[in-house]
DNA sequence: ATTGCTACGTA
DNA sequence: CGTACGTAGCAATG
């Protein structure tokens, strides 16, 4: 991985100063000037670029529209390697010299610096202190252009280092950390690039939700006590409620005759018949959630001039490693998704893995009855056949074995399943047991999922019931962490092999991708996200002879596609 | 001002 | 509700 030509980037803390290291040669100054080095070295050397992250490092690159194939990010590296979301250059660094993670020093500052801090610093001209670890001022110390060059080759030991304890875990964990690598260079690109929407259309289905925009206090006070009114007319003598308060909101309901534990969605469901103050709640807390948190406020903080939705991206979580993004990208109700379109001379080219988790799960597990049943577009129906059931009751018994589930009739398919595919369901009883016991786990790729997470206080063996949450947590990470890593490589070459096409990833969303693309290029856009999905899938499961299946199709809105 | 809870949107 | 995430409002806590 790191054999061949590599390139290292790292920023400074002093104003936009950055640096770049290649074949022994240091080039810094401002951002702007070391971007243009940059493009030129990426151009002849096509190298792996080597960062402490890429927020850090490659954004201006990424605002200047330099763009850079491969990377080494230390960060995502470390995410992989040892677990959890915290990735500082003081921890990475720490980590690959075996330094315990709470012996690295506190930044100045800091109270426990000021304690201990001032005289522990090296030398000036010296990044590491005595200890071994990176010196805890190393962030002002970076404010010196003259200290770039050690902070590159930090980075690039860190790197080199990470490497060889990758080899040493699994033989894919280097793959991985390069597809982590591009995914978060890919975060960078989908903050600047942002999703396209009909700005109109959007905001005609806010106006649907929550009535028109209003100026001033007086007149926004006005319309969400009409919207009150829709729910309150229902229920004479009680107008003084306040829905936005459960308890109260409770309190009305009771009053009428429906008593319920609490007023949550799925309890209120059941009770639409009974009276109907249910059901305009339901609508009202439907409307509600545009109004407050999908309005007009969000639409004027978020929505640019050019029409585009934006938001920081993540490239992995805290738990199983999947991508995450602020600003609404990730949980837009579905009612608004007609507003998000193509922008002129555009289409939207959507993609979504189809039934993921399962197929995840025979590459996973290596069960070769359960690799099979993936060769059918619905997996489920030759899973039905094998246990003898229903299609319906194959699928919540390959969900509940995957999520842990007990409740309904899952409990007795899911005895079939066992019989019918010991191997698969062996391993999710392998990581539900780690899980239980708080004992970390490795998906597929190799990331590490801590499982001691929940409550570090009450230590695993206390408390079934938090045993069993740590479980049901370890079960479905590995399921859902691998399908995570095998959808950021699929978005990473999507991310290449569009390009040149003049199109570009627009959104992620855990097992769906949206592509702007130029019109003229749509079909030949959709060859190359499915071509993209093949070889990504190879890839990822070193051509386990598992079937991966994607829906993409051309649309002008993304509420065209089915589903 | 921060934290915890309830609630709900997405996968 | 099986898991994960982000966001908002309210109540209780400093």
């Amino acid at each position: 991985m790191l054999s061949g030509e590599v390139a290292v980037l790292v920023a400074g803390t002093g104003g936009v100063r950055s640096a770049l290291l290649h074949r022994g040669r240091l080039v810094q100054g401002h951002a702007a000037e070391v971007a243009e080095q940059v493009a030129a070295v990426e151009a002849e050397h096509r190298p792996r670029w080597v960062w402490w992250s890429a927020g850090d490092a490659a954004r201006p690159l990424v605002e200047a529209r330099v763009h850079l194939a491969r990377a080494w990010d230390v960060a995502e590296a470390h995410r992989l390697l040892h677990g959890g979301f915290e990735a500082s250059p003081a921890l990475c660094w720490a980590a690959v010299h075996g330094l315990a993670r709470d012996s690295v020093p506190a930044p100045p500052g800091d109270d426990l610096f000021d304690l201990v801090g001032a005289e522990d610093l090296p030398p000036d001209d010296v990044l590491v202190d005595a200890r071994g670890h990176l010196r805890a001022d190393h962030l002002r110390w970076l404010e010196d252009p003259a200290h770039l060059g050690a902070w590159a080759e930090a980075a690039l030991t860190v790197a080199h280092r990470q490497l060889a304890q990758a080899e040493a875990v699994s033989p894919r964990l280097a793959s991985t950390v390069t597809s982590e690598s591009a995914a978060a260079l890919l975060c960078l690109e989908l903050e600047r690039d942002g999703l396209p929407l009909d700005r109109a259309r959007t905001e005609q289905l806010v106006a649907e939700a929550a009535g028109p925009r209003t100026v001033g206090d007086v007149e926004t006070t006005a319309a969400r006590r009409a919207r009150d009114e829709t729910v309150l007319r229902h229920v004479p003598g009680r107008e003084s409620t306040d829905l936005r308060n459960p308890a109260q909101v409770k309190e009305m309901l009771a009053a009428v005759g429906v008593d319920v534990p609490t007023t949550r969605k799925w309890v209120l469901e059941a009770y639409r018949e009974v009276h109907p103050v249910v059901d305009a709640l339901l609508a009202w807390r439907r409307d509600e959630r545009i109004a407050t948190t999908y309005g007009y406020r969000w639409l004027d903080a978020h929505v640019g001039p050019d029409d585009r939705l934006r938001g920081r991206w993540t490239a992995c979580d805290g738990a199983a490693g999947r991508m995450t993004a602020e600003n609404g990208l990730h949980n837009l109700p579905a009612a608004l998704r007609p507003g998000v379109a193509a922008h002129p001379g555009h289409v939207l080219v959507r993609a979504d893995l189809g039934q993921v988790e399962p197929r995840v799960l025979a590459v996973v597990s290596g069960d070769t009855a359960f690799a099979a049943a993936t060769r059918a577009d619905d997996l489920y129906a030759p899973v039905a056949q094998r246990l003898g059931s229903d299609r319906a009751v194959a699928k919540i018994a390959v969900l509940a074995a995957m999520y842990g589930q007990r409740s309904g009739a899952a409990g007795e398919a899911l005895k079939g399943l066992e019989a019918a595919y010991p191997v698969a369901m062996g391993l999710l009883e392998r990581a539900a047991a780690s899980g239980r016991r708080g004992e970390p786990l490795r998906t597929y790729g190799g990331r590490l999922v801590p499982t001691g997470r929940f409550l570090a206080a009450r230590p695993p063996g206390t408390d079934p019931q938090l045993d069993a949450a740590r479980g049901r947590f370890a079960r479905n990470a590995v399921i859902q962490g691998s399908a995570a890593e095998l959808f950021k490589a699929w978005a990473a070459t999507v991310r290449a092999s569009v390009r040149e096409l003049g199109a570009s990833v627009v959104l992620c969303l855990h097992d769906e991708l949206l592509v702007h693309v130029p019109e003229e290029a749509a079909a030949e856009a959709v060859r190359r996200v499915d071509g993209s999905l093949e070889a990504a899938a190879r890839r990822w499961s070193g051509g386990a002879p598992v079937r991966f299946v994607a829906d993409t199709s051309v649309v002008r809105r993304w509420s065209e596609a089915k589903d």
